[in-house]
DNA sequence: GACCGTTGCCAACACCCGTTGGCAAACACT
DNA sequence: AGTGTTTGCCAACGGGTGTTGGCAACGGTC
């Protein structure tokens, strides 16, 4: 059984956790959750799919430890207001490329309620908080950081699921060149209306 | 067997298939592709699974029909040059809200090669072809189409499938309002650099 | 060396899936 | 009335799924 305590002694079975959560992260990321099968995660990792029972309770288990997962967003505060557009856009990039962790969460989160529900988390939280550190009418918060999703999980799923070839073989400057501007604005823009 | 030529008698059984279809593209929207099962779709529309395959060949070739969309984009050109970006946000909202297929084909083509590639050609195909009519360097036309439907889709994404409670819960006409110059700027924007 | 928890594999279970073939009723047409 | 086609259902097949229990080998502890 799983000890309750955190961050005990160090497991002789460590390094086969670890396998099976990075092959359960790639076939989660390439393939979506219900096609992704733990037989072929077993197989990827070379271990019995019962290791992955036994490790990781059940499917639902092993996917919400393949899935967890951190924005890592900069402190906003330190950049100068002009550039914060600039500056998300090019850390999620950078975030994306460098993480199949939050491309198996956006393609998982299409048709598993818990991934969903795991996205709305990192978003609802992780950004929303960000979004709130540097001022601004508290009212608005929720929805500017909404806005904000919108672009950067367009971006994300026309680039990295759907594959859009104009969005694919843009280079990364251009992108933020381009996106840029449209998260500066739904972040400190004055609103509509 | 299907005849070829197009539009035919009416047959008997048209009222069947279109229960099927009807059935497939709320059970495809709802639950994506694989999840979707062919029994459930057929529980669904009261008639056997067996009908589905008589009718549609396979799973794949049900959805191909359930699929079929036409994302009905206005005569651009006589639209105000300075509101494009209005009508467009309009546009895409209504078409989504007012038919699941769109729903259904974003959920699928998450997970789905097919649904993707179908999803590739209707924003490749008609909405480049709809940039294009209105002018501007033809070098960046894809470009600009890409950006377009990548806030597009990512304003789908958000409110319609991941349910990201600031993108459900603001009015369209809000949305219209923050969006809108978005798209503008993509669509008739100086190129950044 | 004896003991006990850990690690791993094998075989199997129960279930659900897409798909198929055959058969009965309903219909269309002469 | 008789014939051929269409519509529909039933039962089943073959395969893949998540999941489980038991059993051998290994590791550290006394």
């Amino acid at each position: 059984m799983t000890p309750s305590a955190p961050s005990t002694q160090p497991r002789r079975s460590d390094t086969t956790r670890a396998a099976i959560l990075r092959a359960a992260r790639e076939r989660f990321a390439a393939d979506g959750y219900e096609r992704a099968t733990i037989r072929a995660i077993a197989a990827d990792a070379q271990i019995d799919p019962s290791m992955v029972m036994r490790y990781y309770g059940s499917k639902e288990g092993l996917f919400a430890a393949a899935a967890e997962f951190d924005l890592r967003l900069p402190d906003l505060t330190s950049v100068p207001p002009a550039r914060l557009g600039e500056v998300l856009v090019r850390h999620f990039l950078a975030r994306w490329e460098g993480d199949e962790t939050l491309v198996a969460l956006l393609r998982a989160a299409s048709t598993n309620p818990g991934a969903a529900e795991r996205m709305r988390g990192i978003f609802a939280d992780q950004l929303t908080a960000a979004v709130a550190t540097f001022g601004g009418d508290p009212a608005l918060t929720a929805r500017r950081a909404g806005l904000v999703a919108s672009q950067i999980l367009g971006l994300a799923f026309t680039r990295y699921i759907v594959r859009l070839p104009p969005m694919v073989d843009t280079p990364p400057d251009d992108l933020v060149s381009w996106i840029a501007p449209t998260l500066q604005r739904y972040l400190t823009g004055t609103p509509p209306g």
